[in-house]
DNA sequence: GTTACTGCAAACGGTTTGCACTGTC
DNA sequence: GACAGTGCAAACCGTTTGCAGTAAC
C-alpha cells in the first residue's frame, strides 16, 4: 500500500514516530475517505481484533490535527476527524444513517462583504446542511 | 416593565407556569439580547444576588426551548441560547471579547441549489462567522 | 388538591490528564 | 539511551436525570 508509505514519510518529515497505533488510525481514516469521531475510529479498529486506548486515539488525533495531518469538525457537539489536506470544505449530514457528504465552500465573496459591513477581522467560519439521503428518504 | 407582561401571557397561552426562577431567566436574556450559556446565565443572576440551580436554567432552556421561547445554538461544543420570534440567522462571534452580532441568512438559493444537486432532503442548517472586533482589534 | 417545577446529588458522555511503563528512533 | 508515545485510571466539564419536597394554578 504505497499510501501508508507516503505518510509515514510525511511523520518522518514532521518528526512525529511512526507506531502501530498510529498506522491503525491512519489506515481506518483512510479507509472511511470522510469525518469519524474518535470513538468510531475505536470501533472499527476493535473490529479489526486490534487494542487501542481510546485515550490514544484522541491524543493522536490532537497530535495529527497540529500537524495538519487530520482535520477537526464539530458535529451536533461531537469531534470528527477527516485525513487533512484537502481544499477547505462544508458537509452535508444525513441525520437518518449519518453519511457525510463533503459541500463546495459558498462563503468566499459573502466573508468579504461581512468583512466590509461590520469591521471584523474574519478569521474562519464554518456551515453544515443537515437533511435526509436518498436512501434513507425511501423507508 | 410591559415586556414581561407580554411574556406572562404567552406562557398561560402554552400553559407554562409563571416561576420566580423563569421570570429571572427571561429578565437576563432580556437585557442581554444575545446568545447566553447556561452558565453565563447562572453568574447574572447570582449577581443579582438571586438563587437558582444551574440543572433548574438548563432545565428551564429545555422547555423554553420547546414552546420557541428561546432557540439554541451551538458555539464550539457550547449551547447558547437566544430569546426567539425572531428572523432566522446566524451569528458573527468575535474571539476576544465574545461579542455576538445576528448575521442575515445568505444560504437561501444555495440550500436550493445543494437540494437539486444532491437529492437530500434539506432540513437545516447552520454556519458562524469567527473573527476580531473593530473594539478588539485596537488592543 | 393536583400537577408542574425546583433543589439537590448523582450520573452521564465525550474528552483530557497524570503517571509509570514501553517502544521508536 | 533519550524521549516521545502508550496504557490505565481518574479527573474533567457541560449537560441530564431521579427523587423527594415545594410552589403555582
Amino acid at each position: 500500500m504505497e499510501q501508508l508509505a507516503k505518510w509515514k514519510e510525511l511523520f518522518k518529515e514532521k518528526n512525529i514516530k511512526w507506531t502501530r497505533q498510529r498506522e491503525l488510525i491512519i489506515n481506518i481514516l483512510t479507509d472511511a475517505n470522510r469525518p469519524l469521531s474518535a470513538s468510531e475510529i475505536l470501533d472499527k479498529i476493535d473490529n479489526k481484533g486490534e487494542k487501542i486506548r481510546l485515550s490514544t486515539i484522541y491524543r493522536n488525533l490532537n497530535t495529527f490535527n497540529q500537524f495538519d495531518v487530520v482535520e477537526e469538525f464539530e458535529f451536533s457537539g461531537r469531534k470528527k476527524f477527516e485525513l487533512g489536506q484537502k481544499e477547505h470544505h462544508h458537509h452535508l449530514l444525513c441525520l437518518s444513517c449519518e453519511e457525510i457528504l463533503p459541500l463546495e465552500c459558498p462563503l468566499e465573496d459573502y466573508e468579504e462583504k461581512i468583512k466590509e459591513d461590520t469591521e471584523y477581522d474574519i478569521l474562519k467560519h464554518n456551515m453544515k446542511l443537515y437533511g435526509i439521503c436518498p436512501k434513507c428518504q425511501k423507508n
